[in-house]
DNA sequence: CGCGTTACGTGAAGGTTTTCACAAAGGGGT
DNA sequence: ACCCCTTTGTGAAAACCTTCACGTAACGCG
């Protein structure tokens, strides 16, 4: 079972987005004991074509054997190890409000081993406290707190519009190289720095189109 | 200024998500006093190309003037009447946990035109209470709470995954046609309802990958 | 041990979305 | 009233992604 480096240099990010896919229903049969499976009984679990599962593996290596099918346990293994899931990330929150006590309290994160190690406000009668078992610290000590106590991988901020910017460059400057941001700002950041930003409004939009409209739109994207 | 129907029936999803992107730009152009703006103007605050912008305005109409460009007040309200975001929409929260609160007292929501206007929950410690000024009805009261007292558009799904889908169903009983999903569950629900999934999660494992493998995915997609 | 069956891996075809490039059209100055 | 400049609207081309279809390899049964 050769390499796992992409062979390519392009994979398209819905290929990236369809591999978490795959893992997800490869640990549902994992966890109900499957050894095999195929790519036409993966597919229809997934809702996606077969060709498309095998196209999508096919970036990253040889995974199947033919006749068979795909080891369950082997793939998954292999596909947490091309997603770099196969550890543990450690997430640090900027901006400990409404939406960030909610993200820190969410179990789902944990369940997929990524873990807050961090929190930072810059809200004096925040700083200090506890939320769900991570200690809140003053946003403006982040480089220091980040590299003398509670380092952290990937910046998640949910800071007030007005914050983020600053926020996300004391992210970098900490060292931080990866945010998911959850303010509406579109972030100026150096290249190398990856963002994915998250927008629930966005999604409120296209229901009001469907809504509108009756659902004349033609693609239908994972997750 | 003509038609705001579809020309033709099949408008790509990505396209519609766009236009909601252009319509957050022109708001800050208008709010500056900004008159007019050109697809290269436009395209250059988005993100995109400006033939992107043209080709996706066309899907719905001819809004600029040759030589000139497009008027930004004019073009903003098309655009907010062809997303159907015109009006107000009313929001049915379902599970009032931790997310769910925060969703309650997100600003952003009323900002956009989306109130809450209902929330349930099945916890009887919950039921009653008043989070955000928005009362707590209790989910098995669903279809009578909305007909009698609080109707609403869209419904807002934040309970426990194995919850998620009789609660859906609830929704569905009740007379909502369109959910924003925020559970992991791949709801099974009757034709004409729309549902888009929100899962932060998915983002996360993107920026894992990218962290891993130094970006190497190809498209850059908008929010 | 060979043959049939199954299902992967992949080139080629098909379809969709993005970008290019240019004709056509409107505005404004002279 | 005409001409020039700008920028739209849009076919055509390019890029990209998905699906098809088949050669090929592996297993297992007789």
């Amino acid at each position: 079972m050769p390499p796992t480096k992409p062979k390519s240099p392009k994979i398209p990010k819905i290929a990236v987005i369809r591999l978490a896919l795959y893992a997800k229903h490869l640990e549902i049969l994992h966890s109900e004991g499957v050894k095999l499976v195929s790519s036409l009984e993966l597919a229809d679990l997934c809702g996606v074509n077969p060709a498309q599962i095998r196209k999508d593996l096919a970036y990253f290596g040889q995974f199947g054997t033919r006749g068979l099918g795909y080891p369950v346990a082997e793939l998954l293994a292999e596909l947490k190890r091309i997603m770099g899931t196969d550890h543990v990330w450690r997430l640090g929150l900027v901006g400990v409000g409404n939406l960030g006590r909610a993200l820190l309290r969410h179990t789902q994160f944990a369940e997929q081993g990524f873990v807050f190690t961090a929190a930072f406000d810059r809200n004096p009668e925040v700083v200090g406290t506890l939320v769900s078992g991570v200690k809140v610290s003053n946003a403006e000590q982040m480089k220091r707190v980040v590299r003398e106590r509670s380092p952290f991988d990937i910046g998640v901020l949910a800071t007030q519009p007005k914050e983020a910017q600053s926020a996300a460059d004391r992210l970098v400057e900490a060292g931080v190289s990866a945010i998911l941001n959850f303010t509406p700002v579109k972030l100026k950041l150096p290249a190398g720095v990856y963002v994915e930003n998250v927008d629930f409004t966005v999604r409120l939009h296209l229901l009001c189109y469907s809504i509108t409209h009756g659902s004349d739109v033609t693609q239908e994207h994972p997750t």
